[in-house]
DNA sequence: TTGTTTGATATACGGCGTGTATGTGAAATA
DNA sequence: TATTTCACATACACGCCGTATATCAAACAA
């Protein structure tokens, strides 16, 4: 029987669940380990001996909103007309998704501070992972100007998370969303190969 | 006599100067708030009554390096031949400024964690409104679409200093820096009005 | 079935750090 | 010179993290 390795899982989706929750709504820093964990159940003990200290506990948090974030962004891209639709679609819905306020604490604010640059992180980024794929496919078919992938990717996303927390800091986030987007079409519009 | 405020004065800087040093070489969370008071012979009591918490010292370190930014990026943005190379090479400037480590960790991992979107920091984040000047003139001139002046300040400055985290954090950074540059050019010339 | 081992989680402890309340002494003022 | 102010120091209380140790059920062996 395998029950110790079952309800050890099951004790982690708890701890990241709950992890996920406190850690959008209080921040890294103030989020309380022992209030986390007494939420579901468990004591520090259990956090501990499953992610080590509490960095490894937002690791966990930040991978799993990363690849749940990369899907999305995939299945968005992939029902647009063409590849080139398909980067300015991931790239506003990398926007949009920026505007929820768990995406934006935990992946944007406290995930780069404490985890250091995206590129380290534990599943490697997925969501820039994805843009990189989609770029190199775009410069095999010579639609966007030889630039280098890896640098494509990062500045389109940063342009895009960065307008997100603007959007998202504003006043009026509903009416200033179009002019973000409109902005980061014209932005990416410099990346293709044909005026 | 105003000998009171001198010192004041003189106590705030070491205190600015000390949080600054400890910030960017153990970062925020890791500064000791007794360490650093001790480093310029002061103590808690001090930074409490001149600052009024660890958030209050930090934003008044953003704010002297984001000052020392903005100045810097309009020096070298004004010895361009035009306006628009002016954008380019402030835009340059930003991701070269901002390879240096205290730049990158206090005011492009701790400070938007801790404190907070920019647009809503103490000197209103002078970097920003630097750049939404020069876009401001271009669209005047019709040298750029009409886009959003603030949106695009936005967009250019975080594709600029997400560059330079991925260029920092890099294993070569002398050898990507180009290729930074270079996307960010292209991505910048999107906004030109004419192609 | 029963004794033994393993290991996932709980408990207990030490140390540090922040924020606040109170004290103090020199500078400003009258 | 006496008094007041206030910038800063001191002292205290509380919470939190990380680790070392204990526990107890599950897995295993005989």
């Amino acid at each position: 029987m395998a029950k110790r390795l079952e309800t050890m899982e099951e004790n982690r989706n708890k701890l990241v669940a709950a992890a996920r929750k406190a850690f959008a709504e209080k921040g890294f820093a103030a989020a309380s380990m022992d209030e986390l964990t007494a939420d579901v159940g468990l004591t520090r003990g259990a956090l501990y001996h499953n992610f080590g200290d509490k960095r490894g506990l937002l690791a966990a948090v930040v991978d799993q909103i990363d690849n749940e974030m990369a899907l999305r962004a995939k299945a968005i891209g992939e029902q647009a007309g063409d590849d080139w639709q398909g980067l300015l679609a991931e790239g506003e819905a990398y926007i949009e998704m920026a505007l929820d306020p768990e995406v934006q604490r935990i992946v944007l604010l406290d995930g780069p501070a404490v985890l250091g640059d995206p590129s380290k992180w534990p599943s490697q980024n997925s969501c820039l992972a994805r843009t990189r794929q989609t770029v190199l496919r775009l410069l095999e078919n010579e639609v966007v100007k030889p630039v280098d992938a890896e640098a494509a990717a990062r500045l389109l996303s940063g342009a895009a998370l960065n307008a997100a927390l603007w959007v998202a800091a504003s006043d009026n986030p509903a009416e200033i969303l179009p002019k973000a987007v409109e902005t980061f079409r014209a932005m990416a519009s410099g990346l293709l190969a044909k005026a």
